[in-house]
RNA sequence: GGGCGUAUAGCUCAGUUGGCUAGAGCGCAGUCCUGAUAAGACUGAGGUCCCAAGUUCGAGCCUUGGUACGCCCA
């Protein structure tokens, strides 16, 4: 990979340093960054200190904002893309937004996931331009100003003037641009959003209508007829995406209808709907050909008898509790043409109908097996209108209201319509049974009414022609979550239809397809420049919205005619979708960068645009250049509210964020959302956890890293480049961890695996803070400045500064504050900011993967020294004469003695070995290992055990600590049981305080000889002492004075351990009484012994 | 009704190719440790691994069928 070397050296650019208060300064306190160089160039020399003070106390927003004038001050973001200039190009698209209501936590998420891969791929050396967007058009604007206007349909709107609308809705789309930019930059999110696209811009406009125009040329766009999902309150059909947003339960009637035969008089069909408005429009009875059908006999209520024909499954179910008789059973294509009285003749039938006919779509799971077709009003009665010539009747208005030749009930939004309908039928004894249909019913997604399936003609594109192609390119897709490409997106491509483009409303991407009023001939428009052609002027500065549009108009070509533009708009999908090419104005402008920039490497959103932005993007994609539009794409999971609901802003469950990342921050707002749950998963959101993240990883990082400089400034440590380290045991750990880490979150950021980019940080500062500086703590307190004591530091050091890199993607803000600090202050030639530099790289070498599990053994026998020490009732500080404990392994025994010392020292004994079996009181315990054996004899499996069980446990034993395996019999077999398929545990059997889990085992020697005891009370007069240095608030360094007076048993002790005493606290004088004026004083009781103890600062 | 996903401690989540004592963090109770720590260590309480059947010597994991929830589609 090639990588420009050009870098922002700390001269120069770096004049500003005037944030930090002269208050912090005399503190000499540092929370924000300040430009190392300056403390060099003498400009805040604070005692002559390497790296800036930090304050164990950590001010998170404090420190945030800080970060950010930092990076704006020396304009960070702008040259993380200027400095990469040349390098390979990373691609990202910003899904746009709509800044027409404010940001929610879900717009948090699906940020703090886009902002990863670009930060990485940066450090990584490549350019990434991460232009951002705004999505402006369409109903959602529109919806918003006509609630503030007030209106409740498009005539008002027409009688307000469209092109006051239209500003209206031009301004609202950005009523909440500040909010978004605010909360943008507060999280840190790096979008470049000086130079957004905005998609009702001419050019924007100009580039769709140019797809159009060549989509038309191939005859993807055409006009039909076709039954859609349609709001009669926004007086427009609406696409299945939107459709899918508005689906919920609702109540509808539910109606069984006799259609009396014609030629069987007597007979009727019997007929159910839950849509009883669409009745009038009735032409024909569809039933299945193969579905069994009855005729049945009922008595009436006044004593005569009829006979309804219906589905043989669905007698029961619709004669509940009443007794029918079956008069014969036939197939349904024996119905086939029977006549039936229509029911309304409002509307004259111009071809034959009221007739039965056939249709595969015919189930028995609903109804009676008999599905009156209104052609006008469903999908499939439109499909079989077309098969059997039959009249399309349409009763209904553009607004939902019945025409006026329905008389009855004209005028009638036709679901209020419902009840005079049954009741009409009712009246004419047409109507069996009405209940109530409890059903998922799609309402607008916006307007909240119902919608009508209802023929109309509008404009498609044809996607389906496309499908077998997308279903290809989109298995060349990366998902992540991966089932997303077979799954939901699969499967969404599969049942592919044609794209349902027009929408006639007034805010959007005008149709570029003119239409001649006298011979009806189309044109299609792809740019302005063709535009003025036709129109014989200059249309360069035009409005290419309505109105203004739509008074463009110009001669017919083919007869003279006058030419104006079709009334529909497009679907906003289709703006957003084009953005690849239509941000670039291609093809009139940008050429070049278009081609660089498609197709996408990464884009980023939640799971609800799998059919909205990502298909709108793979389809124009498909289309038009029969590529994928990007290569990887991680697919977030909803972000539920507490109680588990979708937040939306119609639910008025959106969280704002800004409580959040005011009081934790954005950098433990977005680990948590990185570290909380798999990205693709949904999941609830929570502030407390973010609290939680803040306390234990953030803060554990900065004790850290407050620690490392509060000491390395003590003893003016400094790195230096290329040196020998004489790395102790525990560094070549802690480093082989680390490098291992480098590797790990390498590989996971290269995978997009975000959890396995973070996850593993957490573990390893949590190792970091709570076992190797632990461990190490006393090397660096320590007064001589010693190889080991070098080594101490580098090791934290590396760690520290490697940490500040791989945490730049994701903790931006704490990551530079690091960097900044911990590089910035020595190296001359450190970056500008982390977010500059490059990569870390690991060193494969440095990785000791038996080092690492060798170190998890100690931490694990630790621990169950410590609970043995519980057990026992013994505290640390009381030191005790020995520890043994039991491995599994001879490996495992090597290394406990390699670690003794370190087992000694973290537990207080004075010894450590290993339980031996020989002439020590311990027993054993056999424990058959079923992965190795149940692998190796399978079935055999339960016999074995019960027959190593049964063998005499001690010589068994023995012989397998010895290497030597088993003999056993088992199934007919004599079978040798290898030592390494059998655990072997040892129990030891008194005078131990013991502890274990599986076949480890701690033993403690719990006696206590008074040597023991007096050196436990020497640290507990230690402990009293520390715990008054800090009530005096010394400075850890500070020496003191030390006066004491103590019984006896308590004073013996501390004169023997006088010197370790003195060593300890710093103490420069130490003596029994006599203690001057203004000490600091404390009595306590140590074990039943008295003590009063004096400091005074030496 | 169909597709996709999810279901493990009070909460948020891990759990390797199936392996016998199902883990972590938070929260709760307690003990301890601490001159970096707002922290840490140890112990305890807390589990029908959603249910049922099957495969297997052995199922949190595999198969089938359910249930609940979410999203998507009808």
């Amino acid at each position: 990979m090639s990588r420009k070397s050009d870098r922002y050296s700390g001269s120069g650019l770096l004049t500003e340093c005037t944030w930090q208060s002269a208050q912090e300064r005399e503190a000499g306190w540092y929370r924000g960054p300040i430009f190392p160089s300056l403390e060099r160039d003498g400009i805040f020399v604070i005692g002559g200190r390497m790296f800036k003070p930090v304050s164990p106390k950590l001010d998170i927003t404090d420190m945030e904002l800080k970060v950010l004038r930092y990076w704006q001050t020396h304009e960070i973001f702008h040259k993380s893309m200027s400095s990469r200039e040349g390098g390979p190009e990373y691609v990202f698209y910003e899904g746009p937004p709509t800044a027409n209501g404010k940001p929610g936590v879900h717009h948090v998420l699906a940020r703090a996931f886009k902002d990863i891969f670009p930060r990485y791929k940066t450090m990584r050396g490549y350019h990434v331009s991460r232009r951002g967007g705004w999505d402006t058009h369409g109903l959602p604007v529109e919806i918003e100003v006509e609630k503030k206007l007030g209106f409740t349909n498009k005539q008002q709107i027409e009688d307000y003037g469209i092109d006051k609308f239209n500003d209206l809705c031009r301004e609202s789309a950005f009523t909440y641009i500040q909010e978004w930019e605010k909360l943008t930059d507060r999280i840190g999110y790096w979008v470049d959003l000086t130079n957004a696209y905005i998609t009702y811009t001419n050019e924007y406009i100009e580039s769709v209508w140019w797809i159009l125009k060549s989509f038309w040329e191939k005859n993807l766009l055409y006009q039909g007829y076709k039954v859609v999902p349609y709001c009669p309150r926004c007086g427009t059909p609406l696409s299945d995406h939107e459709v899918a947003q508005g689906y919920r339960d609702a109540p509808d009637p539910s109606v069984f209808v006799r259609m009396p035969l014609v030629d069987t008089p007597g007979t009727s069909l019997l007929v159910w709907t839950t849509t009883p408005w669409t009745l009038p429009a009735n032409v024909a009875v569809a039933a299945g050909a193969e579905i069994d059908y009855v005729t049945v006999e009922r008595q009436m209520e006044d004593v005569s008898k009829e006979e309804l024909i219906l589905a043989e499954s669905l007698v029961e179910r619709v004669f509940a509790g009443e007794t029918v008789q079956v008069m014969n059973r036939f197939k349904g294509k024996r119905l086939q043409g029977l006549r039936y009285q229509p029911l309304f003749t409002f509307l004259p039938a111009e071809k034959k109908a009221h007739y039965v006919v056939l249709g595969e779509f015919v189930t028995t799971e609903d109804g009676t097996g008999l599905v009156h077709i209104a052609p006008a009003f469903g999908a499939d009665d439109m499909q079989v209108a077309l098969e059997h010539d039959l009249p399309i009747l349409n009763t209904v208005a553009q607004d939902g209201t019945f025409i006026p030749q329905v008389n009855p009930w004209a005028g009638i939004f036709v679901k209020d319509a419902d009840p005079q309908i049954t009741q009409n039928l009712k009246n004419r004894g047409l109507l069996f049974r009405e209940e109530t249909y409890l059903h998922t019913y799609p309402f607008c997604w916006r307007c909240d009414t119902p919608l009508l399936y209802y023929a109309r003609p509008t404009w498609y594109i044809r996607t389906s022609q496309y499908k077998e192609r997308m279903v290809k390119l989109n298995e060349e897709i990366n998902w992540y979550p991966e089932h997303i490409r077979k799954g939901r997106f699969g499967n969404w491509l599969e049942n592919n239809v044609d794209w349902a483009l027009g929408r006639e409303r007034y805010w959007g991407t005008p149709l570029p397809v003119w239409q001649c009023d006298t011979c009806h001939q189309q044109e299609c428009i792809g740019s302005i420049a063709e535009l003025s052609d036709r129109a014989g002027r200059n249309l360069a500065n035009a409005n290419l919205h309505r109105p203004e549009v739509d008074k463009i108009q110009f001669a017919c070509s083919a007869c003279g005619g006058n030419m104006r533009r079709v009334p529909e708009l497009i679907d906003v999908w289709f703006d957003s979708g084009s953005m690849p090419v239509s941000q670039w104005h291609y093809p009139f402008e940008n050429v070049e960068a278009f081609k660089s920039q498609f197709p996408a490497d990464f884009i980023c959103e939640a799971v609800d645009q799998t059919r909205g932005w990502f298909y709108s993007l793979h389809a124009i994609s498909t289309l038009l250049f029969d590529e994928k539009c990007f290569k990887n794409v991680i697919c977030l999971g909803l972000i539920l509210d507490g109680e588990g609901q979708k937040m939306s802003k119609s639910r008025r469950n959106v969280i704002a964020p800004w409580s959040v990342i005011e009081k934790h921050g954005a950098d433990a707002m977005r680990w948590y959302l990185y570290t909380a749950s798999p990205p693709g998963q949904e999941r609830r959101f929570s502030a407390d956890l973010v609290g939680e993240v803040l306390r234990n990883f953030t803060l554990t990082l900065w004790n850290t890293y407050s620690f490392f400089v509060t000491y390395a400034n003590l003893d003016k440590w400094s790195p230096v480049p290329d040196e020998k380290v004489a790395y102790s045991a525990l560094d070549k750990w802690m480093r082989s961890r680390l490098h291992a880490l480098i590797r790990d979150v390498t590989i996971a950021l290269e995978n997009y695996d975000v959890l396995g980019a973070t996850r593993p940080v957490q573990t390893f500062v949590e190792q970091l803070s709570n076992w190797y500086l632990r461990r190490s703590r006393r090397r660096f307190w320590k007064s001589e400045s010693d190889a080991d004591k070098n080594a101490a530091y580098s090791t934290l050091y590396e760690c520290l500064t490697a940490l500040s890199k791989l945490l730049a993607p994701t903790m931006p803000f704490i990551a530079d504050e690091l960097y900044l600090n911990l590089v910035g202050s020595v190296d001359k030639k450190a970056w500008e900011s982390v977010h500059l530099a490059p990569w870390p790289e690991f060193d494969s070498e440095t990785i000791d993967e038996k080092l690492n599990d060798e170190m998890e053994l100690v931490m694990k026998l630790t621990s169950l020294g410590h609970a043995a020490r519980n057990k026992a009732n013994r505290k640390v500080r009381q030191p005790i004469a020995e520890v043994a404990f039991s491995v599994g392994s001879q490996e495992e025994e090597r290394v406990i003695k390699r670690n003794a010392e370190l087992l000694a020292d973290e537990l207080n004994v004075k010894k450590v070995r290993t339980l031996n079996a020989a002439g020590e009181a311990v027993s054993y315990t056999l424990n058959p290992l079923p992965k190795q054996l149940g692998q190796k004899y399978g079935s055999l499996y339960p016999e074995i055990r019960k027959k190593v069980l049964a063998l005499d446990v001690e010589a068994s034993a023995l012989k397998l600590l010895a290497g030597e395996s088993l003999r056993i019999e088992a199934g007919g077999n004599v079978l040798d049981i290898l030592p390494e398929e059998v655990e072997v545990r040892l129990q030891a059997k008194e005078g131990y305080s013991v502890a274990s889990e599986g076949a480890y085992l701690a033993a403690l020697v719990t006696e206590l000889t008074p040597d023991l005891i007096s050196e436990g009370l020497a640290r507990e007069f230690v402990r009293r002492v520390q715990d008054l240095r800090k009530t005096a608030d010394l400075d850890i360094a500070d020496r003191i004075r030390l006066y004491y007076s103590a019984t006896p048993l308590l004073a013996q002790a501390v004169e023997t351990y006088r010197d370790y005493i003195m060593m300890e606290t710093l103490a420069v004088a130490f003596q029994d009484g006599g203690a001057p004026e203004g000490t600091f004083t404390v009595t306590d009781e140590i074990d039943q012994e008295k003590v009063t103890i004096h400091i005074i600062k030496a």
